[in-house]
RNA sequence: GGCCCCGUCGUCUAGAGGCCUAGGACACAGGCCUUUCACGCCUGCAACACGGGUUCGAAUCCCGUCGGGGUCACCA
């Protein structure tokens, strides 16, 4: 059997961190066993523009890796892939349930079933619809027709027996068939519901293995009722948990940002991806700056790699120890089997972590580009680099190392792309290493050195200076301290040897002196 | 409330009757390294929700309790 699996996001505009997970899990189960992996558009009853509303969609699985075999864009053999253009075979398929027998026109109003609803809750008993407005015959519908009613059609649902469904995720997990109702699954309107386009749906496109996320798992008995009426072939099913806010058990959700601000690790993440997107001019309102949505991680320079890795770890493990994997290595190794069944809550932290990582493997040439985008919003890097500026960057990037844990910290290090006039010096950071009587005195002696310091790079540099720190009889900090702020104007930040190097003898020496005259002009 | 699902360190998890005085990772605390920061290294803290069974033996099986979540639409 083919496997094929498929993920149904409804146009909303966002991307969500818990769908593209269940996507994620679609798509790596598709690919470990060669089969394909679909995107259907769950687009009934949407309003506004779809286009427009799933271009960030497509756009985020595109980032992340997640491609699909069928569906927008790209089209496949059981097209259309937006269920608003498959109302006819939903049509069809409820034409198809009333002459089985399985679904009926119903002319109840909704305040009548809403009655009859309250009345069995008021008794505590199970809400079974009294089927009174049942209409079975032409003459029965044209005689509640002519009282003014309208129409649904409601599926006949079995009222005794259970449904067994050996979930892959979950194992054996039965239902009552007396619990479930006789659901509408076409409007007054002539509508259809989404639990029917869903089941036509999955048919029409062969889906053999329905995964997606637990809050499925109660509308499945229906569903199965539904593919048993229509005649199909029952797909296998996988309820995956969900993913669960910072700290609780809580499904994830892109509306209660402010609650998540309140969490720590939730608050700092946010912070982080503040003040990059603020450098490069990016800054969002905050309903968009979410770290909810995968946009986020995006636009503050996550790997794509170390997303897919965390959230496929969030919920799935391999075994006991390994949890950094490539893509490939996640294809050759998914299984739903390994699937957790509890709901996994989202650890901004820990996905930091799996950002180091996976930065930490990339070369110095493949974080350059990567990091080049952020340096020229932020207008520190002309928008045609040349090869003087790629040599720079690179030098910074391989100078900061581990430093460099999104993309976007980059820009942690103006200081060696502005100009010595727009050097902005941390006024704390300057007390600290001037407030010592010897620092004016020593920095002054250290630049007769430099002048003489040949070759301008990290090793002769240190020796050199090391040789002086001997010669005053001074800690290395005494001087290393000093030095630092009136290079980069911060008190942290990369090696002083590297920094120098990468300014050059030039910008280092004016900047010395710039240093000394702003002390003598205006002291501590 | 009915139905369904879930319950191992703060968090992600390993664990399918003895390998468990419960392992790993993130976080946290302390230390080391050091030129600040980041990285790295070492050490520590820290969990089987509870109660009954079954068994020579239970985190693992059964029952119950409690707790958490999901779902109960002419939404998707």
């Amino acid at each position: 059997m083919t496997v094929r699996t498929r993920f149904a996001p409804s146009p909303t505009g966002y991307l969500h961190i818990g769908g593209v997970r269940t996507a994620l899990f679609c798509w790596l189960f598709a690919r470990r066993h060669g089969g394909q992996f679909i995107l259907r558009i769950d687009d009934t009853d949407q309003q506004r523009n779809v286009e427009e509303a799933l271009a960030p969609i497509l756009h985020g699985l595109k980032w992340l890796g997640i491609d699909w075999d069928e569906g927008p864009e790209v089209g496949g053999p059981y097209a259309p892939y937006y269920q608003s253009q498959r109302l006819d075979r939903y049509r069809a398929a409820v034409e198809k349930l009333l002459a089985g027998g399985h679904a009926y026109h119903d002319y109840a109003t909704p305040e009548e079933i809403q009655a009859e609803r309250k009345a069995a809750e008021a008794e505590k008993r199970i809400f079974t619809y009294s089927r009174r407005f049942l209409a079975e015959t032409p003459a029965d519908c044209a005689r509640f027709e002519a009282e003014g009613r309208k129409g649904v059609v409601r599926l006949k649902m079995p009222r005794e027996g259970k449904l067994v469904l050996d979930d892959l995720v979950r194992g054996r997990v039965e239902f009552n068939w007396a619990n479930e109702q006789d659901h509408v699954v076409q409007r007054a309107d002539g509508s259809c519901l989404y639990h029917l386009a869903n089941v036509v749906d999955d048919e029409d496109f062969h889906i053999s293995h329905v995964i997606r996320a637990e809050e499925h798992l109660s509308n499945t008995p229906r569903q199965v009722f539904l593919i048993q009426a229509l005649g199909y072939n029952l797909p296998q099913y996988a309820h995956l948990p969900f993913v669960a806010e910072p700290g609780s058990k809580n499904k994830l959700s892109k509306r209660k940002l402010d609650k998540y601000l309140k969490n720590k690790d939730f608050a700092q993440l946010v912070e982080h991806g503040n003040k990059i997107l603020h450098a490069i001019g990016e800054e969002k309102p905050p309903e968009l700056l979410n770290p909810v949505m995968v946009d986020f991680y995006e636009s503050v320079g996550y790997l794509p790699e170390a997303i897919v890795n965390y959230l496929t770890l969030l919920g799935w493990s391999w075994d006991d120890k390994t949890e950094q994997f490539t893509r490939e290595e996640l294809i050759e190794k998914f299984s739903l089997d390994r699937v957790n069944k509890a709901p996994a809550s989202f650890d901004p932290k820990k996905l930091l972590a799996f950002q180091l990582r996976h930065m930490q493997v990339l070369p110095v040439e493949q974080k350059v580009p990567l990091v080049l985008p952020y340096l020229q919003k932020a207008g520190l890097l002309s928008e045609q680099p040349n090869k003087l500026d790629f040599g720079k960057v690179a030098a910074v990037v391989r100078a900061a190392g581990d430093r460099i844990k999104v993309a976007g910290d980059v820009l942690d290090f103006p200081e060696f792309f502005v100009s010595d006039e727009q050097l902005v010096v941390d006024p704390d950071a300057r007390g600290k290493a001037f407030g010592k009587p010897e620092a004016v005195d020593l920095l002054k002696k250290w630049l007769e050195i430099l002048q003489t310091v040949k070759p301008f790079d990290d090793p002769t540099l240190e020796k050199r200076l090391h040789e002086f720190v001997a010669a005053e009889g001074i800690k290395i900090g005494q001087i290393i301290h000093p030095l630092r702020v009136a290079l980069t104007g911060k008190a942290v930040g990369l090696g002083l040897f590297d920094t120098f190097a990468i300014l050059g003898r030039l910008v280092s020496m004016s900047r010395i002196k710039r240093t000394l005259r702003s002390i003598e002009s205006m002291p501590l």
